[in-house]
Parts: structure tokens; sequence; C-alpha cells
DNA sequence: TGTACATCAGTGAACGCGCGTTCACTGATGTAC
DNA sequence: TGTACATCAGTGAACGCGCGTTCACTGATGTAC
């Protein structure tokens, strides 16, 4: 994973970015794991295989980690959500969103891919700038919800998009707590549950 | 709000047990407010009028006092949903209880009441004994709701309790990320829509 | 009921640690000529 | 194209702060007789 520059060497503009880039993935998976307060820059800086004192070269503060870091995870939960559900019919591809969203949990082969799910009350805690960014990145799901929900006007597929998307939180938020009990399976179920419910009455408009 | 008691006094059982509750009160109050990780030991007992150091004439550790101001703040939801939907019938009282629940926020007048709500992904961080302590209070009160859901045989009723509670808290959570934003009532207009359109389904049933 | 003493709630200073951040330094990169 | 120099990515030690926690101390409470 360490590349094999050696040190005390200044960078060309490539790797400089690319250093950057590995930064804010390994930032935003351990933030997914950990929460914003048990992940320190040391501890990034060092997942990156780079020391304590580099990090201020590429950003001006831990908060604008945390901002950049979540709108990278934001972009990559909603490429998969996006490639997963490519020629789906409607209501197919909103259940393979929910499916998706709802495997996410510590374990390793179905990692934390939503902030708004991993770190949700942390960021209501954090700045304005880094709730701006989870704002944005919500809005930006439940619109892809949305698009995919052409059965009913937009205005109303934009509503059902925003109630999937407050139930899928929830239930992994709680799902995380639960975790090693059979609790956290059954919360699932029972926000697909609810979830299909309501995707079942579209399906029954249309047909 | 500081009692007028002479310092440097060893205290009767009564007004030991009496300062407990406060720094439980205090503690509970500032968790849901900041997040578990921005309060201190030491601001808890400034905020119930007492030096630092006494805090381990209490508790053993901070987790220990997380963990059971925890408690004290689901034993207050848990009596305010009940006491507020006696006698009601029952879609009417899980009524009540939805909108209750999710007319908490940052503001004073109606602070957060869940620790599920208000510090979802930080419970999921913290450790064993927390964890246990929120998973408890999650089933108390979703047998709560689903003990006023009499129209439906006990199991569903469960999971419909299960699959609300999941919405409540992802919209409360989600809500706190966008507050002093319009997106916030949009998001609890939309979680709302998801359980009413739930329920309604139950009342035409009955009906 | 009165006296002597151990208990322990609360004090406030101090400890040690880890954190975010700063800084002097290094030396290849990129640029100016 | 070649040379001289400013730039700046990365290093690793250090700073300062706040945190959880400890501790010697105080003196009223509660208890033993």
């Amino acid at each position: 994973m360490i590349r094999d520059i050696p040190n005390k060497m200044r960078r060309s503009r490539l790797e400089t970015e690319e250093t950057r880039k590995r930064i804010l993935s390994t930032a935003s998976r351990m933030f997914l794991e950990k929460g914003l307060a048990a992940v320190g820059t040391r501890e990034v800086m060092a997942g990156a295989g780079l020391t304590p004192g580099g990090f201020y070269r590429h950003f001006e503060s831990k908060e604008q980690l945390i901002a950049e870091a979540n709108r990278t995870a934001f972009d990559r939960l909603y490429a998969k959500l996006e490639s997963e559900t490519a020629g789906k019919p409607p209501v197919k591809a909103v259940e393979r969103i929910v499916s998706l969203y709802l495997s996410q949990s510590r374990r390793a082969e179905t990692p934390y891919l939503c902030p708004l799910a991993g770190l949700g009350s942390d960021l209501g805690h954090s700045d304005l700038h880094v709730r701006e960014v989870a704002v944005e990145g919500y809005m930006r799901i439940v619109q892809l919800i949305a698009d995919r929900l052409t059965l009913v006007p937009k205005a109303e597929a934009r509503k059902i998009a925003g109630g999937i998307m407050s139930t899928m939180v929830g239930a992994v938020t709680l799902a995380g707590i639960a975790e090693e009990r059979g609790a956290a399976r059954s919360i699932l179920n029972d926000a697909l549950s609810l979830i299909k419910y309501r995707l079942a009455e579209l399906k029954k408009k249309r047909g």
C-alpha cells in the first residue's frame, strides 16, 4: 500500500494529487468505520503512509478534511447506486438501492458507504460547512431514488424517496447500535417491510 | 439552580442521591444537545453546580455516566410517550407518538428526548454496555408503539412499530443535520407521510 | 441521650496523555534565463 | 538544451491545550458505645 518513494523529496504535481486522493479515501473509510471524533489526523496520515506534519500541505484543518472526505464518500455511494441500477425498471431499481443501502455494516465485506447512516448524529454536531456537504449528499441520493420512481408525478416521487431515505438511515444507524445481536437483523427487516409496503402500492397503481 | 449548601461538607444520603440524579439529568440534556465526545465530565459537573473531582464519587468513568444518562433519557421519553397517549384509541395514540418524536430538535422549546435520534451514530461507536442500554431503550419504545397497534396481530404490530421507529430515528437525525434550512421541514414531512400511509391502511382494515 | 471516631461527598490542584496544529528543515521539482 | 534558483511536498520533533482521571484534604454525617 505504501509506495516506495524515497523520503524528503518534493513530489511532482501528479504525485501530489494522488497523495491527496489517498488521504481522502483513507479518511473517508476510517471516519465511516469509527466516527469523526475517534479518528485523528495522525491516524489518517499513517493510514495513507505519511507522517503527521504533511497533513497541512493538503488541508487547512481537520474540519476541512471531514467535509471533503464525506464528499468523497457521497460520490462513491452515488456512483455505486447509479451503476447498480443502470437499465433496471423503476421499482426494481429502487428495491436494489434499498437492498444495497441496508446491507451497510461494520463488517469488512459490507463496509459503511453513506455518511448519513454511519455518522448521522456526528454530522448534526459538526460545523456548518460539513453539514452543508451532508445535506447536499442527502439531496443527491433522494433525487437519484426519485428519478427511478417514474410511475408517479415528480413531486410525489420526491416525497416518497425522502421517506424511504429516512427509513434507511434510521435502520442502518439502529442496526449499527444493535450489532452482534439478533436485533440488528429484525431492525433491517422491519424497515425493509415498511418500504416494500409503500413500493407495492406503486406497482399496484401501475398494474 | 445551584443549591446553597456550604462547601466541603459531607452530604446526607438523601442529598447524595439528589446530587447523583442532578448530574444524570444535566449530563443527559448536554449529551443529547452536543454529542457524547463534545461534553466533558468537567462541563457536566459544572452544569450540576459541582467541581470536577466529585464526579468519581458517583461514577466509575465517563462511559458509565454515558450509559446511565442514556437510561435516564429513555426513562423520561418513555414516560412522556406513555402519559401523552393514555386513554387514546390505538391509531390516534401512535400518531401522537410519531408527532411528539418528530418534533425533537436543537431548539430549546423542543429539545432532543431520544438518544437514538440525538446520538445514533455516537452510540454505534460506543462500548458494549452503552450499546446494550441503547438497544434496551429501543426495544421498550418499539414495544410501547406495538402495544398501541391493537388492530393487528402482535407479531405484525411489532414489525410495523419497528419500521416506524427506523423512519422516525432517521428523520430526526437527518433534520438535525439540515437544521436552519428548509430541508429539515420536508425531511420530517416526508417521513410523516410514509408512516401515515402505513397507519391509514390499518384504519382501513378495521373499518 | 451524649460522646468519639470512622466514613465519605465534595473540593480543587495536579498528572499524563493524545490531540490538532506549527515549524525548521530537506531536497527533488519546476521555472526563468 | 543547460544552468541556477525558488518552490513546496513531506519529515518528524515540538507546542499547547483540554480531557479523563487521581489525590490529599476537609468537615459534617452516621455509627458504635
